[in-house]
DNA sequence: CGTCACTACCTCAGCGGTGAGGGACCGCGC
DNA sequence: GCGCGGTCCCTCACCGCTGAGGTAGTGACG
């Protein structure tokens, strides 16, 4: 907008040309959904630089993450698993085939429900997590560093108020296990 | 928090079992950018059902979005395309490949420039993207109805505030072409 | 007019995900 | 005890994207 793009974003750009093509539309929706897209991506490469210095990727660390935030004995089901991951049960096997592979994780069958399998934290898996969890935090610091505290504040309150009001609440075992 | 989960999303539930297991480090930034990540699957899946309405997915919406935003006569080049979509080059050909089958786009070589492709909306895409747009704009309002006038424009706000902040900020041809 | 760095687009192998489907097992009801 | 719906995990075909690499064309330079 205007002549200088001092505070100007990319959506700003799309917004304005949509204003001009359809001006009978209100896109106004657009400045919030599509910003969340685009922030999404940038966090998303940060965070691949910073696991890949630690030898993974994201969807290793999402697991070991999971399985470190679940506390001793670091076990959970691929279930589990699935539900925090929100991804589908074949993807949580792909995923457990590459940790397995690369000694973080055990597969072992449950003894109380034949059909489950339990996921376990090696030690290397915890280490690997352990030691990648404060730079992939310094990341997020990073990533944040252009916002004051009471910015960052108010966006995670608006934002927990949008999941909420899409219905995103947790029951208890969807997250726990 | 608390008992209560009445107000409680997923994120609350990952920094509390973080706080619990390592206390020693600060995960705030995961309030922001944990929710981030969860908005975007959230939207991701519901545009997908819209689009699928008009026998589109997301990524043949965007094409057909970005040349119907540049207005008359509805023509860019695959490397403008990229640059407003965020992906690589490879992934702008496949999306053509499949646009040009389906006749919502056509393909001609520039006169100016003979290494440049001019990528051009036909009657049929324009058609098929004046029809999905409104219900589009319809999903992304449906999806924010939980937040008030003011909660949407705050959030908009502080999200532009982030994207200038990272660094994202759009030179002249980079979204116009 | 030949060279050379650069750009535009396409190609292709590989990757991680989906979604449908299958086999094994659980637990309830009869 | 036996069937039977439901659950758990895996398998597999397919899909879209990446990233490296190739070809063709451009434009500046001498």
């Amino acid at each position: 907008m205007s002549t200088g793009a001092s505070s100007g974003d990319a959506m700003d750009v799309i917004l304005a040309q949509w204003a001009r093509e359809r001006p009978d539309l209100d896109c106004s929706p657009m400045g919030v959904i599509g910003r969340i897209s685009q922030l999404q991506r940038e966090v998303f490469l940060a965070q691949r630089s910073t696991f890949a210095k630690h030898g993974l990727d994201a969807p290793s660390f999402d697991v070991l993450a999971a399985l470190r935030r679940a506390g001793e004995p670091y076990q959970l089901t691929p279930t589990a698993l699935m539900r925090t991951a929100l991804v589908t049960s074949g993807a949580i096997t792909q995923r457990l085939d590459r940790l397995e592979e690369k000694g973080l994780i055990t597969r072992g069958r449950s003894e109380a429900d034949g059909r489950a399998v339990v996921v376990t934290l090696t030690e290397a898996g915890r280490s690997a997590l352990d030691a990648a969890l404060p730079d992939h935090l310094d990341t997020e610091h990073a990533l944040l560093a252009g916002l004051s505290d009471t910015d960052r504040e108010q966006l995670a309150e608006l934002l927990r108020r949008f999941l909420v009001a899409l219905g995103r609440v947790p029951s208890a075992e969807q997250v726990g296990g």
